[in-house]
This record gives C-alpha cells, sequence and structure tokens, in this order.
DNA sequence: TGATGCGGCTGATTCGATTCAGCAGTGGTA
DNA sequence: TACCACTGCTGAATCGAATCAGCCGCATCA
C-alpha cells in the first residue's frame, strides 16, 4: 500500500500521494525526493488500491454500458470493442450489462453500476431508434449510443443514416442507374434507420431530378427480402439499380434475382447498408454502405468521459464499401 | 450512507450493516428492529456505496472478461451475453476489455482488473485453442473460456468439439450417406475445433466400419470454401455427404455445388458448424452443429464464481440445428 | 530586527462501509 | 446472594487512499 511506499522512500504518504497522482510541481516536492518515491513504487511493485482512492474520489475510472442486446448481434456487437478500446485509451474500464430488452433488468443493472460508482453510462441499442431514457439514468451522466431520446438533452452517437442513403443512390447513379426501386421497409415504429436512409435516397435523386421508382415491401430478414422480391419478380417488376436496407435482406434478393436468371450486376445493380462481413460473402461482393459500429462504440466512450459536456447528437458518417454488385461505367 | 439509515431507525450503523447483510439471525437481531430498519432503507432510499464495501472486504461482486475478439466475432460475442446474464443472477457485473491480440494491451487491461479488485477473471478467445495463461494471472482466481492451458491446472469451459463431430456424421449416416467427405481444414496450429471435431467424425463413422472418404483442403473462409470446392468438382470429386468445418465455409460449398449444377439435400447432403445465423440465411437451411456461446460464456462465469473451485475442463454439448441440408431418408 | 514569503513537506481527517470485542439488562441456578 | 448464560445491541477500529490546513526553516526586504 501507499504507506508501504512512503516508509520505503522516506517520506509521508501525503507526499507519496502527491507524486503519484502528478501533483508533485503543483506541491513543489523536490526531484530528488520524487525519484526516490518512484523507485520504492517500482521496488515494491506498488499498484494503488482502486477501491479505496474511488471511496474518497467518487471515481472509479469505470464506464458503464448497458444495452438490450448488442452483444449477441451480429455486426453491433463491434460497438463493444470500440467502447472497450476508447475507455482504455482514457485509462478506463467498460463495465457492461445485457438486459435483453426486460426493463426490470435493465433497472436492475444501471442500479448496480450507479452503486459501483460509474463515471458515467452510455446507453446502447441494438438498432438505431428512438428511445426513452431509463429513469434510473436521470442526474446521471450519460451518452445514448446508436439511439436518441428526442425529449431530452443529451449527448447522442447515431450512424449518420441520411448521408448513408445518399452516398448508396451516389453509387448507383454514377452507375448509370436511373429506375432506382428501394427494398425493405423498417419493421419497428421507433426505428430511425429507415425513414432517415429513405430520405438521404430521395434527396440524391432529386439532384437528378428523379424520385424513387418504387418500394418492395418486406421487413429486414433474408426471408422476407427473397420472397418479396420474387413476388414483385414475378409481377413483371424490374429495375436497373436496388437499394437494399440491410445486407441479409439483400442476400435474399440475390436468391430471388438469381431464381428469376437475372444477373449482379449486369441486369440490375445492388447496393445495400450494413457494410457486414455477410456482404463480403456473397457473390458477387455486395456494395454496401458501412455502419461504423466501432466508431460509434468509440465515440460514445469519448463523449461520456469528455469534459466538456455538449449535448446534441453526433452523427458518424457512413462509408460505402464497394463490391463487385454495381455495374461499372 | 448507512450512518443515515441507522440513525432513522434508531440503531446503529452495525446493527444496520448486520441486517442488510442478512446476518440479522446470527446476531440475534429483533424482528422488530429488522422491520425498522428496512423501513428506514425503504423510506430513504438507500443504496450502499459498493467502493467503501469493497475497501473493507476486498471483494466487489465484479468479474472481469478479457478477451483478444470475441465483441468483434460474429457469433462469439454471444459468450459475453451469456456471462453478462450469469454474473447478474449471481448479483455480479462483468467488467470487459479486448486486447485485439496485442500482449501489451491484454497486460495492462488485466492489471486494471486486478487493480479493481475483480472477484476473478474470464480469459476467453475468439476461437477454441490452446493457449498460455498470461504472466498477470498467475495466482488469480481465473476460468479459461473457449480455450485451454494444458500446463496449468485450471478452470477451463469450452464447447464439446468431438461430440459435435460425432452428431454430425451421425445426422449424415441417419440420412443413409456413407461416402462422407471433410471440407475444411483448420489453419492454425493451437486451434483445437479443428482436430476434435476430425476425431468425433471418424470415431463416428467407425461406427458402421467407415473411414472419412476424403478431406477438401482449405481454410475456414466462404471464398476458400468456394475455390477448393470448386477445384474438387472440376476433377470428378463426389460424395453423399459433406461435413464443413464451419457455415461461412459452407456457404462457399453452396456456392460451388450450385455453379457445378449440383442441388443440396438431393445430390449431397451437407452439415457444418457454427449454427450461426448465416445457416439460417442459406438455402435450403444449413444444417449445423450449434457452438453453445451463450452457455459457454454464462458457464465461465458460474464457475468463477462457484465456491467449490474444481479444475479440470467443462465440454458443453453441441446440438444439431436441423436445416433442409440433409435428405431426407 | 522583525515581518513576510516561499519552498518543501506532514499530521490528521475523511470517504462509507464491515467487524471484533464487549456491554447492559434479564432470568435462571446453586 | 453471587454467579452465569443469554439476548440484543453498540463503540471503535479498520480498509487504503486523497486532501486540507499548517508547520518549520531560510532568504528577503523595509
Amino acid at each position: 500500500m501507499l504507506a508501504d511506499v512512503a516508509a520505503e522512500a522516506g517520506v509521508s504518504a501525503t507526499t507519496a500521494s502527491y507524486i503519484l497522482n502528478g501533483r508533485a510541481d503543483e506541491m513543489r516536492i523536490a526531484p530528488a525526493t520524487v525519484t526516490k518515491v518512484q523507485a520504492a513504487v517500482a521496488d515494491l511493485g506498488y499498484r494503488p488500491n482502486r477501491s479505496a482512492r474511488s471511496l474518497r474520489t467518487r471515481r472509479t475510472a469505470t464506464v458503464g454500458l448497458v444495452s438490450d442486446q448488442i452483444a449477441g448481434e451480429q455486426y453491433g456487437s463491434s460497438m463493444l470493442t470500440g467502447a472497450s478500446l476508447a475507455a482504455r485509451e482514457l485509462d478506463h474500464l467498460v463495465v457492461m450489462g445485457e438486459s435483453g430488452g426486460d426493463p426490470e433488468l435493465e433497472r436492475l443493472l444501471i442500479e448496480e453500476m450507479l452503486e459501483r460508482d460509474v463515471d458515467g453510462v452510455v446507453y446502447a441499442t441494438r438498432t438505431a431508434r428512438t428511445v426513452h431514457l431509463p429513469e434510473g439514468l436521470r442526474g446521471v451522466r450519460s451518452v445514448l449510443l446508436n439511439c436518441e431520446d428526442p425529449d431530452e438533452r443529451l449527448p447522442s452517437v447515431v450512424p449518420d443514416d441520411e448521408g448513408g442513403g445518399r452516398a448508396a443512390v451516389a453509387t448507383l447513379l454514377a452507375a448509370g442507374a436511373r429506375d432506382v426501386w428501394v427494398v425493405g421497409e423498417d419493421p419497428v415504429p421507433e426505428a430511425t434507420a429507415g425513414p432517415r436512409r429513405m430520405a438521404g435516397i430521395r434527396a440524391e435523386l432529386a439532384t437528378h431530378d428523379l424520385d424513387v421508382a418504387g418500394l418492395v415491401r418486406c421487413d429486414w430478414s433474408v426471408t422476407e427480402g427473397f420472397e418479396a422480391t420474387s413476388r414483385w419478380l414475378a409481377d413483371g417488376g424490374r429495375a436497373d439499380g436496388l437499394v437494399c436496407m440491410n445486407d441479409r435482406l439483400a442476400m435474399g434478393v440475390y436468391q430471388a434475382l438469381a431464381e428469376h436468371g437475372l444477373r449482379v450486376p449486369d441486369d440490375v445493380s445492388v447496393v445495400s447498408f450494413d457494410g457486414s462481413a455477410l456482404a463480403g460473402w456473397l457473390r458477387p461482393v455486395l456494395t454496401s454502405v458501412e455502419l461504423p459500429f466501432t466508431e460509434l462504440g468509440a465515440l460514445a466512450v469519448r463523449r461520456l468521459l469528455d469534459p466538456d459536456d455538449h449535448v446534441g447528437t453526433d452523427s458518424v458518417p457512413m462509408r460505402v464499401r464497394p463490391g463487385g454488385s454495381v455495374r461499372p461505367v
């Protein structure tokens, strides 16, 4: 403990504490004393006791991360990677908990984190959406990750889905597509990804005096993507560009196109959203607008620990990950 | 704080503490007193300060989970879900850190966890393999998750890959397959999944006086699966049952089979390992032997916190998740 | 010569719980 | 009547750091 270090160095615990906390200059500790203490620290392999420190300072160098399901989510789990790395860079650790969507469990997790005096809480959701800040986080320093609360003035970190929508369409337009259909409709009312992407899609088309040629309605699963697209094709549906709302859906679209003898990208160009590993596994590789999950997680933690605490939403750009599903011009 | 509760209830902090720690009976506290204290707790919304408690007890009701990459891993991240849920059930929280495979970062993470007096550490790897216990964990209560250290006597939790191999083959044999090829070779020397699955595969075939008909060599990626299988087929390779070492690989195999006009399961039955979401997205749905990631994570935490600390490996069964890729008999 | 300032350090208190040792009061027993 | 056991509770020490207020000695200055 610190007292041992102090004894070994022949100074008081107070002095040792100042030195270890980088307050040597401020406290005008003689350089020789600093050296002695540092030697003692190295000598004894001193490791501070965080519980003791936290008891006094009320800070734990620990951030909480509560989510519904992000570890279970295929790609979204990278938010944890980002959060963990960013936390380390700022000398913090991440305490995580998953509620699985159960509000009672969520309450418990938040409660336990607050008992442990986390320095702040990141509240994350699997899918981009609006939420209500849980009661337990009222008054607690917190950042929303992949979600926003329109009723609260809070820092929030989300992907720029509208920009992503524009980028997706820009890719198709650049390849000469003019007859652009959108596949997929956001199934959840609170979800923000679908509407925002759609806004971007329309905005970009508008720059060429175009609009969405049509919408193939289905949820965002492989099966629905396959079935809805099959029906559409069977009804004579045709397009030169398809925007799929996510990669899984696009996989179903690929299957449907193949069954109807249409080739990607020769007969139709396809772009999608997610930039998941799946996009890279499809043949041809699916051009997809990437959800920057790692970056989102990292940014959320940085904003949480950032001393100048500005509220408002950070939209992280979504970049096109080029594949072979868009016909080269 | 506790003193407030005690004051409100008209007792000493000592008494209040005993009651809150469930030692009322042992300390012969009168039932009326217990009631008074509980009322005060509810009244004041008392929430214990864990740092203070930890300072005395040296326990934090917190477990560390260090891994190379499990959050970034598609399916493996469910280990975090399982760990988080099991921890909650045992009134603990999970402190997580990802090293990305960097030994220095790993050392730092472990160091930071120990400073925070975690009650134990789960050391997890993305892929099932053998490892050397990191120096920093020597003498620390720890459990290996998805890995084993042959040189140490430690509790360890891994999937039963050998049993999985047997189950995969049993499924094929039950469907009448006799000419069984294996696709995929484990690319990493320390990896345990491949050899164990192979052992199970051979063992089960042996019960029918059979052996593996042949091996299509490739690593476990979609592309390699596609290319190696294509070459094999082009060389006249045929089989009535294929065991793929994982689902991604199987996806490549599907692609190759399709290009050669072979239909699953009519021309060839396919089983695989992982039981990932991808298996469910393929057409036909891929029959796959599931890696029980959530259970693995949960079990690791339970063993870590289990008071009777037995060393040795727990192998969690891998179950077949039936799809449509095995021809019904 | 006495007041003032400053460099360099330390003693004592505090954070909020846990826990050991022990203390009144009561009733039973020899 | 003296002793003991038991019930029901409490005072004080303790965990390991952070931090405030202040102390001592020496140089400076009016």
